[in-house]
DNA sequence: AGGAAGCTAAACAGTT
DNA sequence: AAACTGTTTAGCTTCC
């Protein structure tokens, strides 16, 4: 594909990147420069890039412009002070001068930034020397004015000794240091002008569209660019529109089509059409087809409008009804060059996305085999959290968990756990299993289902994520919340819609348990009123339940005690590294969903059960098991532990993986939210 | 292996 | 009559 037509050089590279590096060897050496000819070829249509490449150009001149009105000011400067002009031919300039100015290390593009910008750009063979050219130049000018700041400061270094020795010149100092200023001022005004045209190149590189091209070399971009950054692409390129417009609308070479399909997944081609995965900052891989889907079947849905406001990235332009959105779409988003470059930063930025999902996933992958060093489930094979599109809903999905990790007896089932197996895993083994979930949380552990509940109210009240807790122990929570103690049946169930997602869904069943279970446990006291009937809760009844013990092996108590220590730093690190991440999915501010702390909690509380039960059981067990093949701890409450609250059982389970499509085996009447808030 | 616990489903009756 | 409330039974799974 590419080929270095240097004359004193036979190279096929493979790609760009290793083209480049091949180009910049010859760049950098001075022999490079006499050959004045192509240096580059490529066999696309370069020509359609003329206008880019100029601005390119134009950049690279104005930062040359700028060098050369620093150099000429500096030389001024330096007559006037009498300095000579620095002529030394320092190799490493850098390393010698001053750390201030070592700081300032002059922008000069590097290899892989002109490598980013081959792959963004089709330069032709004379823009690239051109560019080259320029390049060095500017490499050079800096190169003599980092020289001459230093000779500067070494000057300046002079007259203080002197001054210091002979207590002369006490007017020579500010004027040089008033110099020197002005001459940092300038460097990093240089330096900003050459981030600017960084900027500029990427942004070339944006806009540009290369048939044929695999939107492979597009990653490399992408992948040192956050979320913000995508974001304020858009915003350039958005505002670019005016400026480029004029280059009309009908060029052939921006094909998107092309560029897609060469992305060769179907789903990415979907993926550049979904407009949330920018605005919303959340990657949602149904999310475009589904979205396909309903825009087909219900023509006035569609997935770039919405609220009377067109979606399209950066656009939002109001449109009062479909019709005119469409017009709209029609005439402002047409297939030119400005809608081609917005669907490829979109695409960039789903790319951006999924490189990070993919990256946070090998690292939890990493974290969790680590972790699981000893497991016996050879299949546990650890997939990433996605709590609040893919935990279980149905009770066959729910089934599924216990077979998914491999949980100690220790360990109650919650379903709020790390996923440890896929969907496809929970399809194909576990969908036809029906049963409901075991194991739960139970009060009658004193598990602190309150302090969990409050602790992850938003998770549970956001995501559909059933409760690691019993019917019985929600129902007490919910009595003994209210201030009365008591609570009507319809009470009840509004404490149980109101707190959880979860139970906003099938009503019908579980109404019926929670009725089943007000009846079935004598804990609960139904108490007339002038109204009716309301629900009380027999602590000691409660409490006679008969109570689970742990048998966990002294090791592993051991290492749960001590596991609280590193519960904190462990979520911590989850948490930092998916808002370094900037994937506002998994962090509490921006979604107000406390997946992590939902989980951790449910862990640490885990932990404390296994504790307590260890404490008063001094259970027997066999040594050598991590208590994280059974437990994940990701999060220690901040309060100091309450003996009270501290015990229950572990739940270590996994569950649930399952997204609601798979809820196909049973026909739940979905109630809605019966709304009649306190 | 058997019992306890828990969940779901369902039938049924009484009340609103 | 329908919906709601409350009780009871049955079947199932998991855990001890």
């Amino acid at each position: 594909m590419f080929q270095c037509v240097f004359s004193s050089s036979v190279l096929q590279p493979h790609s760009t990147s290793c083209l480049f590096k091949h180009l910049f060897y010859h760049s950098a050496t001075p022999a490079s420069q006499k050959q004045p000819e192509p240096i580059y070829s490529k066999k696309t249509e370069i020509q359609r890039q003329t206008v880019r490449a100029h601005s390119v150009k134009l950049f690279i001149f104005s930062a040359l412009q700028v060098a050369r009105q620093l150099l000429l000011q500096q030389q001024q400067q330096q007559q006037v002070s009498g300095l000579k002009s620095p002529k030394r031919n320092d190799k490493q300039p850098a390393l010698q001068v001053p750390v201030s100015v070592a700081m300032m290390t002059p922008q000069v593009i590097t290899p892989q930034q002109m490598q980013q910008i081959l792959q963004q750009q089709v330069l032709s063979p004379q823009q690239l020397q051109v560019l080259l050219q320029q390049q060095q130049a500017l490499m050079l000018q800096q190169q003599q004015l980092q020289e001459f700041y230093k000779k500067q400061q070494e000057q300046l270094q002079l007259q203080l000794l002197q001054q210091q020795h002979a207590g002369k010149q006490p007017k020579e100092q500010p004027q040089v240091a008033t110099q020197q200023l002005a001459f940092q001022q300038q460097l990093l005004q240089m330096q900003q002008l050459q981030q600017q045209h960084l900027l500029s190149l990427q942004r070339q590189g944006l806009l540009t569209i290369q048939p044929g091209q695999p939107a492979l070399p597009l990653q490399p971009l992408a992948q040192g660019m956050i979320p913000t950054e995508l974001q304020q692409l858009w915003k350039e390129v958005t505002s670019a529109h005016s400026a480029e417009e004029t280059t009309g609308s009908n060029h052939s070479s921006l094909d998107l089509t092309t560029t897609c399909v060469s992305s060769s997944a179907p789903s990415k081609t979907s993926l550049i059409m979904n407009p949330h995965a920018s605005t919303n900052g959340q990657l949602s891989v149904h999310a475009p087809k589904r979205e396909s889907l309903s825009h087909e079947e219900h023509p006035h849905s569609h997935p770039l409008y919405g609220h009377g406001v067109c979606k399209w990235p950066g656009c939002e332009a109001v449109c009062e009804d479909f019709q005119s959105f469409l017009k709209h779409l029609n005439s402002e988003h047409a297939l030119d060059d400005r809608s081609t470059a917005q669907c490829r930063v979109q695409m960039q930025v789903v790319q951006q996305l999924e490189l990070q999902l993919a990256k946070d996933k090998e690292r939890l992958q990493a974290m969790m085999t680590h972790l699981h060093v000893k497991s016996t489930e050879p299949k546990a094979a650890p997939q990433p959290l996605n709590l609040v599109s893919s935990v279980t809903l149905s009770k066959s999905a729910s089934e599924a968990s216990p077979q998914s990790l491999p949980h100690t007896p220790t360990t109650p089932t919650a379903p709020i756990t790390p996923v440890t197996q896929g969907p496809s895993v929970i399809t194909t083994t576990s969908m036809h299993t029906v049963g409901p979930i075991r194991r739960r949380y139970s009060d009658k552990y004193n598990v602190p289902i309150s302090s969990d509940i409050a602790q992850n109210q938003e998770f549970y009240k956001n995501a559909e994520v059933r409760p690691p807790f019993t019917y019985a122990s929600l129902i007490r929570q919910a009595i003994l919340e209210s201030p009365e103690k008591q609570l009507t049946l319809n009470e009840i169930y509004n404490w149980f819609t109101r707190m959880f997602a979860y139970f906003r869904r099938n009503a019908a069943t579980w109404k019926n348990a929670v009725r089943h279970n007000l009846s079935l446990h004598k804990c609960f006291v139904r108490v007339e009123n002038v109204k009716g009937a309301v629900w009380t809760v027999d602590e000691v009844e409660f409490q006679k339940r008969r109570p689970q013990k742990i048998s966990g092996n002294p090791s592993l108590i051991k290492n749960m005690q001590s596991s609280h220590a590193y519960c904190t730093p462990l979520n911590a690190a989850l948490q930092a590294s998916m808002a370094e991440n900037s994937i506002p999915l998994y962090t509490t501010a921006s979604m107000g969903n406390p997946t992590l702390g939902n989980l951790a909690s449910a862990i640490r509380e885990e932990l404390n059960g296994a504790m307590e039960h260890t404490n008063s059981n001094e259970s027997d067990s066999s040594p050598g098991r991590s208590p994280m093949q059974a437990v994940h701890p990701v999060h220690v409450k901040e309060e100091p532990l309450d003996p009270e609250e501290a015990e229950g059982p572990l739940s270590l389970v996994t569950t649930a993986n399952h997204s609601p499509d798979f809820d196909h085996d049973r026909d739940y009447e979905d109630e809605p939210v019966n709304e009649d808030m306190e």
